[in-house]
DNA sequence: GTCTATATTTGGATAGAC
DNA sequence: GTCTATCCAAATATAGAC
């Protein structure tokens, strides 16, 4: 075995999250996947069926971690008394930038993430939302207790701006040129520092 | 005449505009572009030679009008001595808004601009950084006016997060959903008013 | 489980009549 | 400028041997 310490079912997995993060859904074919995989064409449909099949399980493997550190952290700083808005926040944005940060695709999963929002494809939707969906409420009510002058109504809209920030920044959108002597971890680190403080201000606007 | 009022090319335009917003660049086919917009599938390698032309003809057509209205209403602006930070992101975001609320495909134009975010298409990337750039840093400059404070650096940091939670916002990427008594065009100015309370306070974070 | 070979579909582009 | 008909490339999916 010289390919892979990896099974063929994982080494699809990680070769299609990183081709669809790069290329897109569409344009990344199962013949480029499977060629980057070094596995055979046919192996996709044996193993997943179809192409959507995969598209789904590639988003599962990643969203249950994401979603599980996520509620690990909020559990951490919720039961603290004293516990501030900036903590809950980082309980937040962290997983998602450990998340981008992971070797083996993190990044190429968190832009697949932003893409998924940007298609309008309304299965894969209501997938995200039932998989992302409690959590933010979750969250919501910790940040509830925080901040008690603000709305249920209001609160919701600032932490939608917040995700909106967050999913830009990790998923590398931005107009903002990463400086030559800058590594893509230390662009990304500086970019998280940068939006909590952000999002510590805008959610805390009068 | 039944069709409409509009010539071939710009029904054309019309319709892939609305596609490409739907269903993404690669997932809408000339044929169902073509079909939409009640013509002859040949027209479109007529007028525009090629797919990749029209999905740029597509993006010029809007983005053209947005630079020049953000940056007339920055003009207004930044010659009167007491101009507030809130009129300047206003200034920035209420043209963004318009385009969105605009009849005729707008709310699809947005959904397509955060989609061309998405795609790490560099292409792409460059024209949209060629025909967005300036207008940013021209925002940049009455921005440091007004928050003498921020470094150069740290001042593009936050502006970058408020594009991203603007395009984020604009393109009804949004966890939240709308309640069943609001109209598409009041969910869109709400999250507008928030954004700008919003980013107002995230701009002038310590 | 993995391979080769192939069926089937779809989409972009073009030729050529009108 | 607009149509019909067609070409060609690429992709998904599957059949069937090993």
């Amino acid at each position: 075995m010289i390919t892979s310490q990896f099974s063929t079912k994982q080494r699809i997995l990680g070769a299609a999250e990183t081709l669809f993060a790069q290329h897109g859904f569409e344009k990344a074919s199962l013949r480029q996947v499977t060629a980057a995989a070094h596995v055979n064409l046919a192996a996709v449909n044996y193993h997943f069926g179809s192409k959507e099949n995969l598209i789904e399980e590639v988003f599962r493997r990643r969203l249950d971690r994401l979603n599980t550190h996520r509620q690990d952290a909020l559990r951490k700083v919720e039961h603290q008394p004293d516990s501030t808005l900036d903590q809950v926040l980082e309980a937040f944005i962290k997983p998602a930038i450990d998340l981008s940060l992971d070797q083996n695709g993190g990044g190429a999963f968190m832009r697949m993430l932003a893409r998924a929002y940007a298609e309008h494809d309304q299965p894969l939707r209501k997938f995200l939302s039932d998989n992302y969906g409690h959590v933010l409420r979750e969250f919501a009510v910790v940040f509830h207790r925080l901040l008690p002058h603000l709305s249920k109504e209001e609160l919701y809209w600032r932490l939608d701006i917040v995700a909106g920030a967050l999913t830009y920044a990790m998923a590398d959108f931005g107009l903002i040129k990463r400086r030559p002597g800058t590594t893509e971890r230390n662009h990304r680190k500086q970019a998280a520092e940068h939006l909590i403080r952000f999002a510590s201000a805008g959610l805390s606007a009068p």
